[in-house]
DNA sequence: AGTGCAGTTGACTTT
DNA sequence: TAAAGTCAACTGCAC
């Protein structure tokens, strides 16, 4: 093994530090990186793991994602000194292989805010480090706290943490000598081959890339065209799968925001306010996930613990997931994710909404299909969001999209239909949002059903669980362990904000 | 020119 | 980040 053939040489060190990559593949404003570079040599690792890849909401396209920011975060290790190391394996016997085979002075790593899974992973690790005797730093990578008391203040600290310093990437890395190891082929890991010709490239330049292309100008049309999927693309970010496997960090997103938006004014510093404000909302989510694991698996609000529903290998599950339910506006969408594995936040938001409430599905499944679909899958927002749209959080109210409405608002020409939905092509404007106007298109099936009805019957049946016994202290529990404290939103105990004194009331 | 009325618009509330 | 319902103000038009 590389790891014994190089046992003599490393014998020899006073120690060395493994930097534990995971989802934070970059050398700059790289905590761990920078900790172990100040104390001596380091081991750059990053931890192929099967049980990570063999979860049912991992998928082949994120996995390549990774592979392409691990790849190029190998050659911009190279170039200080030390390329990556990569190794296939449970973290817990690569760590323990490689502390036996040389000495290892510390392990670094960044928190993940994850689902149980890795949460118990790195409890493991942290169990057999604190045995093994090595110390294993766990650094803070964005504004989730973990073990926070309380949400109260979250705002202000991660004001905080996003305005301290950006570090450095260390200047040089002692080389080691060590066999680099080589990237697994998804096929490998047992990923299904998952087709996505649409899927963003990942590393380090396109991330950087993408960052200065929005500041610069893309971020102009921002707060207008974020909401509509045809032009969101352009005109969102799209650094989601960046931040979601550390190619950027929110830090780093957050600085040059507020640098390029202090030289400016009207809408392109609007447009980056409002990136602003939903980086924050970035952390707020993941926070959710590192309070409360549980929430990738059970309904916030304990009455909807057993709504269930419809999941793959029925029909309505099938149609949904195909982009052919006859709403072609949904469908349009679906199929549009499906090749890009990218979709602005609104029309995810439908997707959801008209699966679980409309269609009757299963939130669980239908998360757990969507979180295959996205190339950022980031486990804290993707579950919270799910949640939320699905109705089950028992916090804030029940949003319902139409998804007929939608295409009308996002897609009033039916350009985006017709380009996601190629049986509707020959539909000119907005007849393509309604096919059924024209008697129907060929190879496009008839809607799923009566979409109105479908919604009433939805609303009934989730407001229904709201107005049955004992609902309202458990959400007040759900606002106080997850709700944001933003001025102006309901708190526990008073029903709404408390009302202004009006004058021509004079009592 | 003023009046009545149906239809529209926007602000706000409810689910 | 929704949609439906309510209500008051407004608009266009006929008389």
């Amino acid at each position: 093994m590389a790891e014994r053939a190089g046992k003599a040489h490393l014998q020899a060190m006073p120690g060395l530090s493994i930097v534990w990559f995971k989802r934070d593949l970059r050398v700059a404003d790289h905590a761990p990186l920078a900790a172990a570079a100040a104390a001596g040599p380091v081991l750059p690792l990053w931890i192929v793991e099967p049980g990570l890849w063999a979860a049912e909401e991992a998928s082949a396209r994120q996995y390549l994602f990774q592979a392409e920011s691990a790849a190029e975060l190998c050659a911009d290790l190279a170039v200080l000194g030390q390329p990556l190391v990569v190794r296939a394996g449970e973290p817990l016997a690569v760590l323990s292989a490689l502390a036996e085979a040389m000495p290892v002075r510390a392990i670094h790593a960044h928190q993940e805010s994850t689902g149980e899974r890795d949460f118990a992973r790195d409890r493991a690790v942290r169990a057999w480090a604190r045995e093994a005797a090595i110390p294993f730093h766990e650094h803070r990578q964005n504004g989730a706290i973990r073990a926070l008391p309380s949400r109260d203040g979250w705002a202000a600290r991660w004001e905080r943490f996003t305005r301290a310093p950006v570090l450095p990437a260390p200047a040089t890395l002692a080389p080691l000598g060590l066999d680099p190891g080589t990237i697994p082929h998804p096929q490998a890991l047992g990923l299904a081959p998952d087709p996505c010709p649409g899927r963003q490239r990942g590393g380090r330049r396109a991330a950087e890339a993408l960052l200065w292309s929005f500041l610069a100008d893309r971020a102009l049309p921002y707060r207008r065209a974020m909401s509509s999927p045809l032009a969101g693309w352009a005109s969102c970010s799209r650094l989601s799968p960046h931040l979601a496997a550390g190619t950027l960090s929110v830090r780093e997103a957050a600085q040059a925001a507020r640098r390029a938006r202090d030289g400016e004014s009207g809408g392109l510093a609007e447009g980056i306010d409002s990136f602003l404000t939903r980086l924050a909302w970035h952390c707020h989510f993941i926070q959710k996930i590192e309070t409360e694991p549980a929430i990738e698996r059970s309904a916030m609000h304990p009455a909807y613990a057993g709504i269930g529903g419809a999941g793959p290998g029925e029909p309505v599950f099938e149609a949904w997931a195909a982009g052919r339910t006859g709403w072609p506006f949904l469908d349009a969408c679906m199929r549009c994710l499906v090749e890009t594995g990218w979709l602005n936040f609104r029309a995810r938001a439908m997707l959801v909404s008209v699966a679980a409430m409309h269609l009757g599905l299963d939130w669980r499944a239908v998360g757990l299909h969507l979180a295959r679909l996205f190339t950022d899958y980031e486990p804290g927002i993707h579950w919270s969001q799910v949640q939320m749209q699905s109705g089950v959080t028992g916090v804030n109210t029940i949003r319902m999209y139409n998804p007929v409405k939608q295409g009308f608002d996002q897609d009033p020409e039916g350009a985006f239909v017709r380009r996601w939905v190629p049986e509707l092509r020959a539909l000119p404007g907005r007849l393509a949002l309604e096919p059924w106007r024209a008697g129907g298109a060929a190879g496009y099936p008839a809607p799923i059903g009566d979409h109105e009805a479908l919604a009433r019957a939805a609303r009934e049946r989730l407001w229904g669980v709201r107005h049955g016994p004992a609902y309202r202290a458990a959400a007040d529990a759900v606002q106080a362990r997850h709700g944001s404290r933003r001025s102006g939103m309901r708190q526990v105990g008073s029903r709404r904000p408390p009302a202004q004194p009006r004058l021509e009331l004079g009592e």
